[in-house]
DNA sequence: CGGCGTGTTCAGAA
DNA sequence: CTTCTGAACACGCC
């Protein structure tokens, strides 16, 4: 799931039931996913405390207590997830925050990332790895990163530590709607076309924030890329599967030349 | 059994 | 120095 919309879907239901609410309990049913941190010190340092506001920074959420962080990266398959004492445990929930009143849930099936508890130090270190949010990022800032980068535009939309955010689904839809290739180098890109991209980004970036997932609607390559015989929605053309900067990419041939 | 995936990191290569 | 590739991590589904 997660990618920055999922990931303030995320933020989002740590306001609602978990910000204010007093920490009880920490269960932790499998340790592989915290990270430099031991579930008797997790529980030591957290509980009695409060969650307070917490932030989002690319992909990673910044849950922020009256005393300690917890920094969550969900990963691959990743969720956080309200519960209540009386809900089952799922199989995959592998750290629940006990509230005074309900509970969250860090359910996660393949473990590839998890949590951290960090202090503000921690947290600035860890940030200072990730570029500017994809969301709050300017246009500016946005172009003259971009136009600094050598190799394909797919691997810079990705890199993290340029944009914050973007992950396989979004870069690939962002291209599309853009109707860059995923493999044009960025330097064929001109002020004008980097200027469209980042008008595409947001576009991409604010709708699916709204829902607070990445939308598997049939009008976005999203919705297209998992049938079984996917054809482009804006033009009907059959789409291309492939590899590019290391991941599987989708794009459609006619309204995404390799020149542009 | 082999391959793949909405992610990141590392080593080693170009 | 920057960028790329493959492998690793871990789990479930073809």
């Amino acid at each position: 799931m997660p990618e920055l919309p999922d990931v303030e879907g995320f933020r989002r239901v740590l306001v609602a039931h978990g910000q204010g609410r007093r920490i009880t309990g920490v269960k932790v049913a499998d340790a592989g996913v915290l990270r430099g941190v031991s579930a008797r010190r997790l529980r030591s340092e957290l509980v009695g405390h409060r969650f307070v506001a917490p932030e989002r920074h690319g992909k990673w959420l910044i849950a922020r207590t009256d005393a300690p962080v917890v920094l969550l990266h969900f990963g691959m398959t990743g969720a956080l997830v309200p519960g209540t004492s009386d809900d089952p445990p799922h199989p995959h929930d592998r750290v629940v925050f006990i509230l005074d009143e309900g509970d969250l849930r860090f359910r996660d099936q393949r473990k590839l990332q998890g949590i951290r508890l960090a202090d503000e130090a921690e947290v600035k270190r860890v940030l200072a790895g990730q570029g500017p949010d994809a969301l709050a990022v300017g246009r500016e800032e946005f172009e003259q990163s971009l136009s600094r980068r050598r190799g394909r535009i797919k691997a810079a939309l990705l890199d993290q530590s340029l944009i914050a955010g973007l992950g396989n689904l979004l870069a690939d839809e962002v291209l599309w709607r853009a109707r860059v290739h995923p493999a044009c180098p960025v330097g064929e890109l001109d002020g004008a076309r980097l200027r469209w991209l980042y008008t595409q980004m947001r576009h991409v970036l604010q709708a699916s924030v709204r829902v607070g997932c990445v939308p598997g609607r049939p009008s976005w390559l999203t919705g297209e890329r998992y049938e079984e015989d996917p054809h482009c929605p804006r033009c009907g053309n059959p789409l291309c599967t492939g590899r590019v900067a290391g991941r599987g990419t989708v794009w459609c041939p006619r309204c995404q030349p390799r020149r542009s």
